[in-house]
DNA sequence: TAATTTTATGCAAGCGCTTACATTTCTAGC
DNA sequence: GCTAGAAATGTAAGCGCTTGCATAAAATTA
């Protein structure tokens, strides 16, 4: 906003289609309570003032924004792009826009970020994942600010959640992959400190192994941040362990996807020589050879319920509840028995 | 933002502190005049408070928001969502907040949007490609709103623009083509109404064909929506054609990956059978196999870049400059040369 | 036609903040 | 100790809009 006397104002309206400003007020907000006659003349004068009425303003008197705020990780990651692009056109059937910020997975940036979206009067803000330090929802509760948490589902927060059970969802993959006779399974997790995604994730695998009657401390795990290039480099370092993996559980399809490159860069036959696995299911992991095993997430319902879900405890002050969504296995090649070439590994 | 009484205004903070609210605002705008005691004081109130200011308030005051604002076509193409963090990287560390929209390529949602983020007082504006009512343009200026163009680079607009020459780089690469013996080349591009990224890389490879002494209109070209599934329908149409084209070229590396997996299904082998190139460069083409041949684009640098120009010109009042990027052909194993099975089409 | 509703419009008080200007309080210098 | 100038703080006028209430005009009824 320029501070330049030439941008139109209500006023300016008012008086070029001579009348007062309350009701070119009414015009623009309740158009049903304003004669025909006078509507069009001041509609006509706003068209040819080129106005547009001033947000800042329009907050401070109606106490309403009709704004949404998320904030996500990153942009970079597929799986939140696709459920923000529904989360975004459901609230704006309702009339809602949205704000989006990433944090780049900083804690102290998201922080700022909650601020700056709750100074902007943001009406009800998306957050995801629970973990963030217990001061931030002091602050939102007393900011009367609805809060949504999305990618995550769990009994034991007060927090309303749309989501999955991420703990659960991928101790299912790990069972079977533990019943294909795989023994020695390496992790590449997401950084879990602050990411309860990532650590879910994490114990959920930890389950299958305790479940199945062995010891979850034996699991080789290597934590590392987003990205393509950061799974094939664990995957180097996973090898190295021994007994050498004979299947890799990736906190995510991104980290699968640089592993099963690195894979295929040193040779490794993936599913003979070593099985692959992802989490999240984004398009990437069907278009990849051989294709990725997974688990299917559904990013867009989530984040059309999420508007749906976020729109109604804003209008009708309500608590919102949480709702899990179901997630299921995608079995692709990239997984396979473990029987497969044990003696291939024998020399090491 | 509740129309609640319990959130704390500047002046409950002012009367907590015995100050007056001016000096509550200079101690959270401008600390350096204040007294050092005072300004503990405040500062104390504020926190005790939990007091946030009233960013409509502050920005009716102050005429001045910080706020950049972009509009995408979607965030679920990993090329802006590249750019765009980038983007909102700069514009923070200079103090900076982004707010981003996306219009599903709709052009009368990129229009409310505009509207949306003027309104809300964005100081600038962040939009992609030249293609939109001149009217926009009008009104922008009108309400002297900076605006930089991203992903496009013109010589022929008036509008400062970031990016680089869409038709003459998918010019370079459709070159490469020809001179690899393609002579029937196929096209599949993305809806090039209201999208002069998507016309102009189309025009770039009419030019090739042209300097290579056929002729343009010979090129069967589909045009499509983005998305895999769309790049894959693409190319079971092309190759109806007859001749059947021996390259199929794509208006970006998601329809060539889409275009891929749909030739790895019918048995096709890519580039034996049937080269494909792409544009952009991301993640994604040399993930897949056989490697995507592309042209090269730097997103995240051209990210960074309209962030410091979009600044600059917002706080110098400056009309900006338009700067062009270089991009690069990455050529990889999709593309190889015609005369590789010309036989195996004999048949058709 | 007068009285009563109904409908359309205007008036004016804020919403919470910034900032020019006025006022008060310090600091020095003599 | 007095005073000029600097430093700190206060006063109050908006910023552009919405909305409760008052008023005026039109429609309805008796």
């Amino acid at each position: 906003m320029q501070a330049d006397r030439s941008i139109p104002t209500l006023d300016d309206v008012a008086k070029a289609a001579d009348v007062s400003t309350a009701t070119v007020s009414r015009c623009l907000n309740l158009p049903e309570r304003v004669a025909k006659t006078t509507l069009d003349r001041v509609l006509k004068a706003v068209k040819d003032l080129g106005y547009t009425p001033n947000f800042g303003a329009r907050v401070m008197a109606a106490r309403r924004t009709f704004t949404i705020g998320a904030i996500i990780p990153t942009m970079e990651n597929a799986i939140f792009a696709r459920g923000l692009q529904a989360f975004q056109e459901e609230l704006r059937s309702h009339g809602y826009t949205l704000l989006v910020s990433s944090s780049s997975y900083q804690p102290d940036v998201e922080k700022d970020q909650i601020n700056a979206l709750v100074a902007r009067g943001a009406d009800g803000l998306l957050l995801i994942g629970y973990d963030r330090e217990p001061e931030i929802y002091k602050y939102l509760e007393q900011q009367k600010v609805p809060v949504l948490i999305a990618w995550a589902f769990s009994q034991d927060h007060g927090q309303p959640s749309i989501g999955f059970d991420n703990r659960n969802s991928m101790c299912g993959l790990a069972d079977q992959v533990i019943a294909l006779g795989h023994q020695h399974i390496g992790v590449i997790s997401g950084i879990t400190d602050g990411n309860d995604r990532a650590s879910q994730r994490l114990e959920g695998i930890r389950d299958a192994i305790q479940k199945a009657g062995n010891n979850p401390s034996d699991l080789t795990v290597i934590e590392t941040d987003f990205g393509i290039q950061n799974g094939a480099n664990a995957l180097d370092k996973l090898l190295q362990a021994s007994p050498r993996p004979t299947a890799v559980m990736c906190g995510n399809d991104v980290l699968a996807v640089g592993a099963l490159r690195r894979a295929k860069e040193l040779g490794i036959d993936v599913p003979t020589d070593l099985s692959i696995t992802g989490f999240d299911d984004i398009e990437l992991a069907q278009i990849v050879t051989p294709a990725l095993t997974t688990v299917h997430v559904p990013h867009r319902e989530m984040g059309r319920k999420a508007a749906t879900e976020l729109v109604e405890m804003v209008e009708l002050r309500s608590n919102g509840v949480s709702i899990q969504l179901d997630t299921f296995l995608q079995l692709r090649s990239s997984l396979g028995p473990a029987s497969g070439q044990p003696h291939k590994f024998e020399t090491e």
